[in-house]
DNA sequence: AGGATTTTGTCGCAGATGCAACGATGGGGC
DNA sequence: GCCCCATCGTTGCATCTGCGACAAAATCCT
């Protein structure tokens, strides 16, 4: 004797575009994430801040912020871990005391030169494991990233 | 007077690809999420958690550990969750004491019922959105995640 | 049978995260 | 100049997360 309920709509998480972005994402980030914790100890939101600023020299919390899809408390909390080991510096700007510069150390750019190439490694590798379907993996990412600011 | 330092590597964070990923997902994922956290008070998780059960009625934590992409202690932490908010029930196994069977009670149902036809709309909203580029993004994604476990 | 091993699910702990509030500074309006 | 509001960065708090350890039950092995 079993109540009737009413049936549920079908929706299969398998199709789900949004769940298979998360999983492809955690899938793609985490192998070269467990390599240079492990040999750097660093994580992924310090990682992308390092990026950031092996890139673009000397910037604020704010302009990592707004391009590196990080809020900015966690680029600030990365940035303190990353200060605390000694992988960069952090300033004044004199023209607006508000905003401070950060940089690499020395220390930072070394572990910056070991970790970039490993970086393109792998990205190379995704792209020939994909072959032809790189392409239009970048195709979909393209729109779906171009606009909404 | 300026130290002479080695340069680093060419490296931009728009062109790779975990990093594309992890920003598409976090954006489709999250104006749904927005919405089901405000309405019912459930995170991603615990939707994923649900939508299973919707989906495939009586398992274990380990049916949707294996099934969902999530560890087991999510798996069941989110099931804790939902448990203390009434959504769904847990039983003893009588065929196998160590497994748990996990069920959506009526609220759950309920909530479901209101909830798969948002997602739906998302699903078809992002569809329409990308146009030509959604059959691109789903071929790439299809190759990068067929295999590998 | 019975001791070792595996499987299942939970939990303690340390650390990470999201949110909102905060202090400090700068800019704009008058 | 002075007051009000916006911006920048940090932090307190509650919660969430990842890892490893754990107890209970089942299975394996001899």
């Amino acid at each position: 004797m079993k109540e009737d309920l009413p049936p549920l709509p079908e929706f299969d998480l398998y199709g789900f575009t949004p769940y298979r972005l998360a999983v492809a994402a955690k899938r793609t980030s985490e192998e070269l994430a467990r390599l240079y914790r492990a040999r750097f100890g660093i994580s992924i939101p310090e990682w992308r801040v390092m990026v950031h600023l092996a890139h673009s020299g000397k910037v604020s919390v704010r302009d990592i912020e707004t391009r590196v899809a990080m809020e900015k408390y966690e680029v600030s909390r990365a940035a303190k871990r990353l200060r605390e080991a000694g992988l960069i510096e952090r300033k004044e700007n004199p023209d607006d005391r508000r905003l401070v510069i950060l940089s690499l150390t020395p220390k930072g750019r070394e572990m910056m030169a070991e970790l970039l190439p490993l970086a393109k490694a792998h990205q190379d590798n995704l792209e020939k494991r994909l072959g032809a379907a790189f392409r239009k993996l970048e195709a979909g990412l393209e729109e779906l990233l171009k606009d909404r600011k």
